[in-house]
DNA sequence: GTCTATAGTATGATAGAC
DNA sequence: GTCTATCATACTATAGAC
């Protein structure tokens, strides 16, 4: 069995720290006390400190694809799909409840920052607006399943970021249950 | 006509700052430069960044009060004046666009940064959930008004964050739309 | 109330030994 | 590949003149 590069140690290390400080808020001090290594040695793997966040973002667009794929190739309905992606909401809702999501915060903070890798973040809003599209469209709704895809997306970005605010466990569930009426009624209306 | 106090002015180009850079990206020299005052001044006013925060959180909950205020008193429906705290994001879309919602961006930053004013700045969500709580209730809603107000909130949220990220007109036009047609619903469920 | 000058610290980043 | 210096800069904050 081979060890994790400290390379892969670092991106890991430093995707948690800016998950939960923040991107700027996090140093490389911060990092490299994570990883135990001294901060010169930080410098051979990674030049600058956007190097390092494009190698975060990168990670998540790559986990975010396997994600999506292993759902998708579970084999159930697209609706079924669908609700897998809501319910990230209920299992995740500790990090959640204290972080925010993890894309909506990362995003909104390189917004403000006016940060190039902006655009690469919100790449990664793209990919699951795509997978949710798709899905959609298998359900048969062609033409509107842009629409929805973004519907089902903004309203988990809300849940996420009240449910930061007001940490409350019942209305994450409440919430998530009027988006999986919402997704029943557009399956029916389909069907119909 | 008095002209503005420089405290007056130091909060206002603050929460201006705080809004489109972040608060922990802002920093005393920016805001000493917007005012157009020395840094060594802008301690005369205000002695640490927090005592700085906490007046822009302060005078933001002010603002938002007097909004409502303003709103309840215009003697419309409660429906009308849930449907004036919708159209903010019209209205403002502009603004969220490019920065985000004022309120969800700043806490999801304290809640980063670990800052002590995290709840202050949670209380103007609470604000808002109190206000549109009441209106649900004078609609008739006693049982699940807090849910609808909650649920109100979160739509508003996800919309602000999607604005943000895709800066697509028509999208939030949509899903304010969407939130105004679920009004309708629940105000009708009401009537009958 | 406003300014200049400056202290003290943390940060991003580099150079060079091992 | 990893370490120990070290630099330059930006920041929060203070002291003291006007």
């Amino acid at each position: 069995m081979t060890e994790k590069s400290t390379r892969d140690n670092i991106v890991e290390a430093a995707h948690q720290l800016f998950y939960e400080k923040g991107f700027d808020h996090t140093s490389f001090a911060d990092i490299a006390d994570a990883v135990n290594i001294s901060r010169g040695n930080f410098y051979y793997h990674f030049k600058t400190k956007d190097d390092i966040l494009k190698a975060v973002i990168d990670q998540r667009m790559a986990a975010t694809r396997d994600m999506l794929d292993a759902w998708e190739k579970e084999g159930n309905t697209p609706k079924e799909r669908i609700r897998c992606f809501i319910e990230i909401m209920i299992n995740n809702r500790a990090k959640i409840k204290k972080h925010g999501c993890p894309v909506g915060t990362l995003t909104s903070e390189l917004a403000k920052l006016g940060h190039p890798a902006l655009g690469e973040a919100n790449e990664i809003f793209t990919v699951f607006r795509d997978w949710l599209r798709r899905q959609f469209e298998q359900m048969g709704r062609t033409k509107d399943a842009d629409e929805l895809a973004l519907h089902v997306l903004a309203g988990s970005q809300g849940i996420a970021t009240l449910a930061s605010a007001f940490r409350d466990d019942k209305f994450i569930k409440r919430e998530v249950e009027a988006l999986g009426d919402w997704l029943d009624a557009v399956a029916s209306e389909t069907d119909a």
